[in-house]
DNA sequence: TGATCTTACGTTTAGCGTAACAATA
DNA sequence: TATTGTTACGCTAAACGTAAGATCA
């Protein structure tokens, strides 16, 4: 019966085409290769190499062993892959969410429900969520529209926030329209919001801050306008000395809408 | 790394369910079987089994290690056999002829040209060769007419043989209208003859000899005309008691074409 | 009590490295 | 002379079987 990793040092032979390269390669002695090798001719049955003094080559029959050797350690990684991902599946949980906020609640929901399982969280752009749909790579998807199969989980309310000082302090509400053309913060990791901000305001600069604490230290101290919702106010994301102001466009109030996979 | 002894351990036990059934059907000991199991839960890096202090049977991602296993057992196979059929065909050549004369004077002319060759001979159908031609299961074929890159090769006359003694023994040719309702002793292996003769002599019933030995002793004790050929006759097949006469038909005297595959 | 699986322990095997050798360029 | 592949030999680690233990039907 072939050993595997003999079939790597026939692999590695056929590339490298001298036994003591292969011995470097894997770190191994001569000796053992030269034995991989006879064992090799053992196992298949056949004779794989022309041997000369002190010279050693594929024959044709080698070249298609090494063909065969390639063909079967890849069948052997895909197992190795096929098992574990399928393994996987059955600890984890996967939510692919167009969104931060939905996750601020659905996370615990589904963590008391399925006490067992690890959760995988992840935000994505919109198209990268339909497709994890189509290939059945995600167990619960959040888009912000509805969609085959999908259920309405909640709405969220984007706003601008900007100090008590700002120019648009006093405005009861704003549409894109207005603050087109003004610079924001943004905070990254706001999903879809970030597209749909750059679409609607397309004379604005954004000025993206990965780090939380650096974001919450710019905001702070600076006049600059921040984007907000009333999702994200409710979760603690509040800053005291800024007015909060909602976007009167339709699209500034979004439906988030879930499709859960069959029951994990 | 895995060992493809232990995934056929792992088979088994999917199909068997207990670990004593497969330490039976494998002839060891069942401490070898579990050590089998505990690596192969190392290699994959997952669990495989629902242990109870003296029950173990395979949990989902289990059931889908042996699935892999299968598959992977099955490659193995499948290149153990590609490397073999590979080799096979650099040493042997297979020539697939519808008669025997052909052969005669063609496999000491190959087996000359190609001294380091093991020639491997069958007779068979006409439709068999054709299949052998289609899926290049032989290097040469012999048919008695041209086909795509044939090259004539030799003709061959159908005969009749009888005894001094028989009826027909004075003609000097006959058709096989005239033979029709006779019944003839037949040397099984003569090819696709044999199927010639079925056909045109409906009324006939040919009694068949495997055994040369005992087909020259009935032949040679017996009224029943035989076939032969001018070929045959050269090559031996004759007996003096008996007298040759050529079959007149357009059928009985066909050309052998052959069909070589490249180099070999 | 018999069947099943696991652990412990001692033995056997086979896989590896060092050393030595032969052949080549 | 340096490189290459093979054989010989001794050591180590892995694989195996026997024995014994635990659990369940």
């Amino acid at each position: 019966m072939l050993n595997l990793y003999e079939l790597e040092h026939l692999l590695a032979f056929a590339e490298l085409g001298r036994l003591s390269r292969v011995s470097e390669h894997f770190h191994i002695s001569t000796p053992t290769i030269t034995r991989s090798m006879q064992h090799l001719e053992e196992a298949f049955g056949v004779s794989l190499f022309d041997r000369e003094k002190n010279r050693i080559s594929l024959n044709p029959t080698g070249i298609k062993a090494a063909e065969q050797a390639r063909l079967l350690l890849e069948a052997h990684e895909h197992a190795l892959e096929e098992v574990r991902n399928y393994d996987r599946a059955q600890h984890v949980i996967s939510i692919k969410s167009c969104a931060p906020a939905p996750l601020w609640t659905l996370v615990p929901e589904i963590s008391s429900a399925y006490p067992d399982r690890i959760l995988e969280t992840q935000i994505l752009s919109i198209e990268n969520i339909e497709q994890a749909l189509a290939d059945h790579s995600c167990h619960i998807a959040v888009l912000p529209y509805a969609f085959p199969d999908s259920t309405p989980y909640i709405r969220e309310q984007l706003l601008i926030s900007v100090k008590k000082e700002h120019q648009l302090a006093s405005c009861k509400s704003v549409s894109f329209a207005d603050i087109n053309g003004y610079n924001f913060l943004l905070r990254s990791e706001i999903g879809f919001w970030d597209k749909l901000c750059r679409e609607k305001m397309p004379a604005s600069r954004f000025l993206i801050q990965r780090d939380n604490t650096e974001y919450d230290e710019i905001a702070r101290n600076s006049m600059l306008p921040c984007f907000a919702t009333d999702l994200g106010r409710k979760n603690g994301y509040s800053m005291p000395d800024r007015v909060y102001i909602p976007i009167s466009d339709a699209e500034a109030c979004v439906s988030f809408y879930i499709h859960r996979r069959g029951l994990f």
